[in-house]
Formats: structure tokens, sequence, C-alpha cells
DNA sequence: CGAACCTTTCGACCGCGATCGAACCGTCAA
DNA sequence: TTGACGGTTCGATCGCGGTCGAAAGGTTCG
């Protein structure tokens, strides 16, 4: 009974939908300005204020002042992956609201989830380490196999953590373009890490989509036998 | 800005306190009837026939007719990991609307989680398991070690699941009451199909608090040291 | 200092949705 | 068939909260 209480306060804060654009928009790991969280959320800069004020008032973002600046943030990965399963279970059911939500072409292509990588780019790499036996993913968990351990290893990745230690831990997180699952958890942000500093893929601006560069593509391509089907290197400047 | 609004389509349901209350009553997987969760929600049987229609239609509960019942349970299990990360957000920033919430006394001693179990049972098996080297459990992954298979393959528990070639996977799970990660997960389900199966715990009637029986905790108390301070075999009748 | 900008606060409006009373369908037991 | 019970539907009420206009803090820059 009490726990349903605490339950509905936290998905009543996620439950809005100017509120809910916030957070997705939070989604990547930037930390974005009240007034472009205003943008991202649709309503008005008086409007966004009030659910800023709350959302931070329950902890859910954390707040940063910057000169005239206000910078928010998700206050915890613990918010980022609640978000995750929500968009799970809104993925799942069939036709939600919208046919299929006829959204921007580029997020579908390849996008940040968080801190790691999504989209038909983040599957298709989750599904090329599953075939070669780097990784092992469920529904419930996910784990990097001795043979990953060398291939990472062999590919300059470290991916021991700072904590001490550490585990190699993998988590699958239901993609919600793809519905499927592509890979998150420790090694899913080492893998992001990886791509970036490696420039595989470049950040968009003001989107959470991602640019796979040719390099990048052929990198994948080389090591991974990862074929992006259709408009890889197309890099759609995404119109979001 | 689509993924927002699917997000608070979800939410928004999950948002209202009858309905987080009616989700939070079929956490363990038993079926309940209309009337069960109009009492449970605390809300008429006309207001509750609302709420449940919303969730079946929204597909977070499946209705199965038998006679002039109507059983509802959870839709799946990713509904059931939507509901333990929200309430893992809610568990962690401080004091959420009431004080600490005076929940049932029983519920905090051992309950279970959907599939697996939680309250100081919970934490305090997995806090053993862990000591022993038989698991090792993180914020987003866990696993179960070579030590571990043989434990568990001693104490006659074939973690094999059905699904073909599947891996062996544990996931941590924030408890709600000690605010420390339990054991789910394929393997978080087997132990708590063991601790059923021989007798350990049993369920209680109306409540998803389980009493320990004195060989239960004498079981447990051998296995894996795990000692069970205060209040263990005085099996509280859950007055909830 | 004043102007421009970002952000928040205040106040008022208004619509959505949760709620319950009452009536309506099915099912089960005599 | 009749009555009792479980469950849903309809209709009306009403309060909470999301929304924006206006104005007021703060901050930076000229």
């Amino acid at each position: 009974m009490g726990a349903g209480l605490h339950i509905a306060e936290v998905a009543n804060l996620v439950g809005d939908p100017a509120r809910a654009n916030i957070l997705a928009a939070l989604l990547d790991q930037r930390a974005l300005t009240a007034s472009e969280l205003a943008y991202a959320a649709g309503v008005s800069a008086q409007t966004t204020s009030s659910h800023l004020g709350k959302l931070a008032q329950a902890h859910l973002l954390e707040v940063e002042k910057q000169g005239r600046h206000r910078y928010y943030r998700l206050a915890s990965p613990l918010v980022a992956q609640m978000l995750e399963s929500v968009m799970a279970v809104s993925a799942h059911g069939p036709r939600r609201g919208r046919p299929v939500a006829r959204c921007d072409e580029g997020l579908r292509t390849a996008r940040t989830c968080y801190d790691h990588l999504a989209g038909r780019l983040g599957v298709g790499l989750a599904d090329a380490l599953t075939q070669r036996g780097i990784i092992a993913l469920d529904h419930d968990g996910g784990e990097v196999t001795a043979t990953g351990l060398t291939f990472f290893s062999e590919l300059g990745v470290d991916l021991t953590a700072p904590a001490k230690s550490r585990r190699v831990f993998c988590r699958p997180c239901l993609d919600w373009t793809e519905r499927r699952y592509h890979l998150a958890g420790h090694v899913g942000a080492c893998l992001l890490r990886l791509c970036l500093d490696r420039g595989w893929i470049t950040r968009q601006r003001d989107s959470r989509a991602v640019t796979i560069t040719p390099a990048g593509a052929a990198q994948m391509r080389a090591i991974l036998g990862v074929a992006l089907a259709e408009a890889e290197t197309t890099a759609v400047p995404a119109s979001l």
C-alpha cells in the first residue's frame, strides 16, 4: 500500500507530457539550459520553470548555476534507467497512440541512450558482438565472454572501472525504435566512448542523434562485420 | 520529442495513486480479482473498473475471465521491471513524502518482488551470496561466479532455463525499504522457488509478505550463515 | 548605470480526469 | 425463476494542476 504512493509520486512527475519531453531531452548525458528545455518541451519558459522546479525538488534532476544560465541534468543513472524501462514498456505494447510515431530518421539510425548507443547502430553492434561470441544478452542480464575480454583488450579498451573490484557488467536495454535489445551498462558506456574517441561517430547539435563517419563505418565493418544497411554515411543533418 | 509522449502516456497511467496501488498489489506474481484490487487501491469498485480498463487497454495488465470473476495480472515482466525502477528512484531521493513511510513490518522483513525475494531477507541473502563469492552484484549488472555455479548445483538447483542456450543471469534490484540491492533476474527467481519448494518460507494471504519458517531460518543459517537479526520466526500475521 | 537576457514568481484561467451514485449486464446458487 | 453477487457503464460533480500573461530577481555586457 505504501509502495504504491511512492511509485505514483514519481510516476506522476514523469507522466506529464512536458516533463516527459524534458526528461527525454536529457537522456543523452548532456546538461541543458532552462530555455533549451522549454523548447524541447514545447511549452513556455514559465511553465518549464515550474516543471523544472518540481523535478529538481523530487531529485530527478540536478541543477548547476553557471552565470545567468542554469544547466539541468538527470540526477543519477537510476533516473535514466527508469526512463529506459518506461520506454521499453511503451514500445512493447502494440501501437501506442500514433501508428508508428514517425520520428526523426536520424534518431532511428543512430543515437545515444544516456551513456550508450541505441538505434539501428546500437542493435546492430549488439547483434554483431553477440554473434561473434563477444557478449551475451538476455532480457534480464548480460555478460562479456572470455573471448570477449580478449577482444576488447586487443582493441585497446580498458573495461575495468574506477570503482574497486568491479566486475565487467553488461545490461540489456530494449531499444525504443527497433524494439530489440542493445548493449547498455558499463560495457555499453565503454563502447560509446570508444566510438567517440576514435572518431567513428560524432554527436549532433541539439539532438541525441549521432552521425557515423565514413572512417567509423569502415572500421565497424572491418572489425565486426557490421553491415549498416542503408543511409549509414548519409549524414542526415537531423532536422529535429 | 516523440519519445517523451510515449513515456508520458505510460507514466501517466502509473502516476495515479489508485492505479499505482493496483500495480503494486500485483507486484507479486499472483493474479487478483477486480474487487481485491479495489480494496488494495482504496477506491470504489466503479473507479477501479475504470482504472483496470485503462491499464488493460495500454497492455500494462492482462485479464483472464474465470466464471464471474476477472483476474488481473501484470502483462509482462517488463512492467514489473519498470515498477521496480520507479521504486528505486523513489527510494533514492531522500524522504519522499512521508518521513520514512511506516509501512507494514512484515513487508519490511521479507516479501516477494514479482518473482524474487526482497526486504531484509532479500538483501541478507544477496549479501551472504556475495560475501561467499557465489554471486557478484553491481548497480548495472550481476553474475554467478564459477564457484557459485557449483554451489547451486550442489544445492540441487538447476539454473538453466527452458529457453535455449540461455545464460545464467543475475540482475540487481534496488530494495525499496532497505535501499540496498537484492538479487533479481533468473537466478533470483530460482532462489525464490527454491525457498518456497523446500518450505523455507511461505506466502501470506493478501500480502506480498512471506513468513520464514523455523526450518527455513535454520537452513539459511546453516548453508549461508545468514543471521536474520530480529523477528525472523516471529510470524507477524501481516495486518495489512 | 542602464539595457538585454535568462530565469523565476505570482495570479488567474480553464480543462481534464478521478471520483462516486445509480443503473445495467453476467454468472452462480437455490 | 429468483435472488445475491461480481463487474462494468453511464452521468454528473468537482478539485487539482498545467497553462500562459505580467512582472520581478539576477547576471552579463556596453
